[in-house]
DNA sequence: TTTCGTGCAAAGCATTTGCAAGTAG
DNA sequence: CTACTTGCAAATGCTTTGCACGAAA
């Protein structure tokens, strides 16, 4: 609670109380939870929150790099508290979003084909381990 | 354009007059345009076409696998007609999407961590090449 | 006091759905 | 003839914006 303080105040966020709330919730949930998800999460604790707070929260967050946003269904975004790049499964079944953690060779190259690179996301879809368990491969 | 016709046929769509232009505005236009993009291009030749139909039709290709959606901003899908596995960078400046040739070492791999992959999704975020001689590196 | 943060209500967009009329085979 | 396709209008769902009130420095 306190780390969270000092990350806001280090980025020049003043550390309110929904602020703090929103990033405890990404730090609990590693999920890759989605604004509903969050809202949902912390209405009942904060009955006044809203959404728009949510938002506005997120997309500060994002500005100042405390949080990274994934697309991958294209229908809504979900947000990460890890900062360091790794890779993410979709599974087709159960909807979660799995962090996958592998080497890729571009992951420290600066310019590919003399283009600047300046962000790295992969990500995969298929079938997550839990689901192929429970009910077979195909 | 008969291509275009037999590739409709062998997956069973009918070769309407919508659905052979459409293929055939993806073929010319490799840019991964948007809904928007296509129907801008193609209103002109036909002004009766409405964005419905551009969808519909987009998602019956993508169903039957004829073409690759891809999201990258959250804020709208592009599409592809290439079907071969293949990076791409988003261009932070002028808002282009290019495709990435680099070869990644799991593009082949059917299973990773225990999980079935089905699809391997990358791109980049940058600056690229052309944006890069215009205005320098930063 | 002045700036920043919150949250309600409304607006904005991309996309989907309901459905009636048209068309291909 | 029968099923599929088209496209208008309306609905949906995620996200942003306008704005007034409240809190912090």
């Amino acid at each position: 609670m306190k780390r969270f303080k000092e990350t806001l105040q280090a980025r020049g966020l003043k550390p309110t109380y929904p602020r703090l709330r929103i990033l405890e919730y990404l730090g609990k949930h590693e999920d890759h939870p989605t604004v509903e998800m969050i809202y949902e999460g912390l209405i009942r604790q904060i009955p006044t929150i809203s959404k728009t707070t949510i938002y506005n929260t997120l997309n500060a967050f994002l500005e100042k790099g405390i949080i990274q946003a994934i697309t991958i269904t294209g229908t809504e975004t979900r947000y990460d508290l890890r900062n360091l790049p790794h890779h993410h499964l979709l599974c087709k079944r159960c909807g979660k979003i799995i962090d996958i953690d592998i080497h890729c060779p571009y992951a420290d190259q600066r310019k590919i084909d003399g283009h600047q690179i300046e962000e790295r996301h992969g990500y995969f879809k298929g079938i997550c381990r839990e689901c192929l368990k429970k009910r077979g491969k195909r």
